[in-house]
RNA sequence: GGUCCGAUGGCCGAGUGGCUAGGCUCAGCUCUGCAAAAGCUGCUACAGCGGUUCGAAUCCGCUUCGGACCUCCA
């Protein structure tokens, strides 16, 4: 087996920092609970999104084997207090008057494009709920025959008190029982159940009710917290490595999760590693839909809201969000995305400085040590991928690498070609960061390059003769079209903004 | 009401007992025809009060303020 950096994990179910050890490496199984395809994600669900795509690149970037699985809840979502709540896809479908799969496909679509402007990596697995009926009818039947769960009136419920005597509901989440029932709110339409804690498996449908299926006990649908257990375990087995999801999921959804897989198989520990995400907030307040402070990605980027000052690109909101830990909060600023927004521009000027660095040394330069650079940045991620240390390590090489490009210290070629891999790395593979400069689009971007190269090489000449005049004057001219110039000692270069 | 979490410099945000991240902003300097960029230097903070310790942003207690969950939520 190869030999991999020590990782280390928050783990919410045990509240400790433990090493990660994979059931089966190199091979890693994750699961992380998918959007409900209802309505457009916003900034806060993308930030959830973000923190597991990192852990899945860092995995990926460490050699492991990964699957990852990230579902599509299409169905079974309740809204309102109860459980007699509406079906939101049905609801949705209603009010739009549209088929309710039309509805799942329009926000799945939106869903995808959103994932792709933040270049998230695609999950290796993404089921929907809808797909794996069949899945969730069995896995109630393995419940009953258990004794965790009842019929009543058509529906199936989890019986919560039942399975505490045997295990120990509320681990994850840290509830008692008993606090739990102190502080149960009387909801209407509970009388099918025989608790107040237990929750649904399979709701019967009335009539109205747009989506449906055959079961044992009714025509149906499966309650929202079993596709979880069903297509986390159908793709990764009983027992896998890394579980992940949103903060506000912990209860009552994955503490409902681990319920479900225990009194399916009677086995515990069904997940090895559970994962946390914070919210993102939005002065001091969490970002929610139900709030009204979301705002989507496309209102991020053109700027198109009352809480936005202007537009700000994917790469920024990424690198802004990269900026702090995953397992804390976040707030939401202009003033926040705006710092971000410059720092991401100095990281990536200098990456893109990279490929032309001189040289000019025949020795290493003994006061560059780019293994010590490189042990940081792996110690920075395998301390529960702690961003933000490892972007102010990167920083650290940006700073090395403009000095090598304004010739104030020099290396030697593999010094050059290890700082290169090590940037290239942490930024492109691991943080999932790009270059955005194809703004001006169309094929014409190496005729426009050479323009611009010729107008820079003009400008020079006009300096060598003292004619600032012209000079300024093509400065100006640029920078009025989104192009900046650098000089240098050595000549002058040009990026675009 | 119950459970849990947080409070860090002008702003954002790491850091869990001594080595006092990083980004942005601001000021000065170097470079430069000027500017920008880049580099250097400076601004040295941990809500308040008490305690433990040789030593606390970090551990303990209290107070104040804020948030999350307990109902759909990433």
């Amino acid at each position: 087996m190869a030999e991999f950096p020590p990782l280390y994990i928050q783990n919410s179910l045990t509240r400790k920092k433990e090493l990660f050890t994979p059931l089966n490496a190199p091979y890693v199984g994750m699961y992380v609970c998918g959007p409900t395809v209802y309505s457009n994600v916003h900034l806060g669900n993308v930030r959830t999104f973000l923190t597991f795509d990192v852990v899945y690149r860092y995995l990926l970037f460490l050699g492991y084997e990964v699957r990852y699985v990230r579902n599509i809840t299409d169905v079974g979502h309740l809204t309102g207090d109860s459980d007699d709540g509406e079906d939101k896809i049905g609801k949705k479908a209603r009010l739009e008057n549209l088929e309710p799969m039309e509805i799942v496909q329009k926000y799945t679509n939106d869903f995808h494009d959103v994932m792709r402007v933040f270049n998230m990596k695609s999950p290796s697995i993404e089921p929907s709920a809808t797909g794996h009926i069949v899945e969730q009818i069995q896995m109630i039947e393995a419940i009953l025959d258990r004794g965790y769960a009842y019929e009543s009136n058509g529906s199936v419920y989890f019986n919560v008190r039942k399975y505490n005597e045997d295990h120990d509901y509320g681990a994850l989440s840290g509830r008692k029982i008993d606090d739990l029932l102190n502080n149960t709110r009387s909801l209407d339409g509970q009388d099918e159940k025989n608790d107040p804690l237990d929750f649904a498996l399979w709701k019967k449908a009335d009539a109205s009710h747009l989506m449906k299926w055959p079961s044992p006990w009714s025509d149906g649908f499966p309650g929202w917290h079993l596709e979880c257990s069903v297509m986390s375990t159908k793709y990764l087995g009983n027992q896998f490595d890394i579980h992940g999801g949103g903060m506000d999921l912990k209860f009552p959804h994955h503490e409902c999760e681990i319920a479900q897989n225990t009194g399916a198989t009677g086995e515990a520990h069904s997940v090895r590693y559970w994962m946390h995400g914070n919210m993102l907030t939005v002065n001091g307040r969490k970002m929610a839909k139900s709030e009204g402070n979301g705002f989507t990605p496309e209102e991020l980027i053109s700027g198109n809201h009352a809480l936005l000052e202007r537009g700000y690109s994917p790469m920024t909101v990424r690198f802004f969000m990269l900026q702090g830990h995953y397992a804390s909060t976040l707030d939401f600023s202009n003033e926040a995305l705006q710092a971000a927004e410059k720092g991401l521009d100095r990281l990536m000027s200098s990456m893109a400085s990279l490929e032309g660095l001189p040289t000019a040394s025949d020795a290493p330069n003994p006061d560059v040590d780019t293994d010590a650079l490189s042990a940081r940045c792996s110690e920075a991620m395998g301390d529960d991928f702690n961003t933000p240390i490892l972007i102010s390590v990167l920083f650290d090489a940006v700073k090395l690498v403009n000095s090598v490009a304004s010739e104030r210290i020099a290396i030697d070629a593999t010094q050059k070609e290890r700082l290169t891999k090590l940037l290239h790395g942490y930024v492109f593979d691991v943080l999932g960061l790009t270059q955005e400069n194809d703004a001006d689009g169309g094929g014409s971007e190496g005729e426009s390059d050479a323009l611009l190269d010729l107008l820079v090489e003009l400008r020079g000449n006009a300096k060598t003769n003292k004619d600032w005049g012209t000079a300024d004057a093509i400065r100006n001219a640029l920078s009025a079209l989104g192009i900046s110039i650098k000089d240098s000692k050595d000549g002058s270069t040009w990026e675009r903004d």
